[in-house]
DNA sequence: GTGGTCTAGACCACT
DNA sequence: GTGGTCTAGACCACG
């Protein structure tokens, strides 16, 4: 897991989004243990503050909850987890499809664009 | 045309975006006059000087370009402007991709999901 | 003589100068009676308004005069189109050395730069 | 570093020219942080806003770059930087050669001007 | 009436 | 304390 920030966004919004992908693609498998603040935050080269402020978001997500004195851990929802896959989903492909449409891409020509690129790879 | 705006990123930003894309679908024609800052400020509800700034951003894309005293116009170059169409796409195109293979989604999984969207339609 | 014009600078400023240039390079000759103001303005695709006004500068220049009802001409004093284009040589030669300076280049460099170019004349 | 201006050209340009000056003579060295935007403002006497639009120039140039709320650094690209000198450096010298043919100096002649300049010096 | 510049002053998010 | 954004309002040159 690599942690590269952009200028343009704050970095904690940045570690929500990499930290979530990182849960939805089992990375830190259901019901793990994460690594504790202080060493992700030094892995990731930022402040403990700011990771403290990210992990915050997820645990407002209920995609990980707090064990008292112990550290945090990934939870074991499994169907929450997929909820958020398939959400993550939807967004990800209408804002696609939206796009294209704005710059004036119909959807059989999106079609057309996806095919092609199925046959370079 | 319309001006929304969402608080989440900079005016100016959007504004530039919103811009762009006008000009890229032709709602305002290959060397067309584009109405006067202070017009579009004021039918955008913006300060005029923050309007300006976008204008600025696409002058130095070389998407408009003006006439001192006299207004600001459209490119008359379509090539550069099919460019600039064809590398909208293209980054649209790539950052779906990526997006979707992050959340663990391959290109036939991508493909499924399309296809599904056209079927409802 | 080409009327070419940017949109950084007035355009009678420009005006004066390309005029001065062709008064001091004798493209407009001592004593000589220059195109009417019509015409110039035609030729140079300027607002007639635009043309008088640099006329008038170079008039306050003394390098051309007005012959009521008859037009306008060319000065016949040589020496003061001498003096100007000396004038000019030594103001482009101060601001090409004091450039070179502030972006590194010292005496020695420079004279190194201007001998190479006419070498690969 | 001076600031002064002239009251011919735009604060900001002037503010960009002397920035780029400073450093690509190494005034701000590779990699160092500059003084704070408000600092600079204070001490050109100019607005922050208009600083700020000069910065801007500066960046969008990759001469500079911004680390959120920690300041802007002069980029590392040593070769970037030699890049922008060698670029300026042909530019003033063909300026030069070209204002001097304009008016009537030929090659020859403007190396005895130099020259001349050289051995009064 | 057009664009361009500048100032003063305010507010914001981030660390 | 850092940069970033925005507004309001003013003034200017140009044509």
């Amino acid at each position: 897991m690599e942690f590269n920030f952009d200028n343009e966004r704050p970095i904690y919004i940045q570690l929500v989004e990499m930290l979530k992908l990182a849960i939805i693609t089992g990375k830190y498998p259901l019901g793990s243990r994460l690594p504790s603040v202080r060493e992700l935050a030094l892995y990731a080269k930022v402040n403990p503050n700011t990771l403290q402020k990210a992990l915050g978001e997820l645990e407002s997500d209920k995609l990980i909850y707090t064990e008292r004195t112990n550290g945090k851990y990934v939870t074991s929802d499994s169907k929450l987890i997929k909820k958020y896959q398939d959400n993550m989903a939807k967004e990800i492909v209408n804002k696609f499809i939206n796009d294209m449409n704005n710059i004036g891409y119909d959807y059989k020509m999106i079609k057309e664009y996806i095919k092609e690129i199925g046959e370079n790879k």
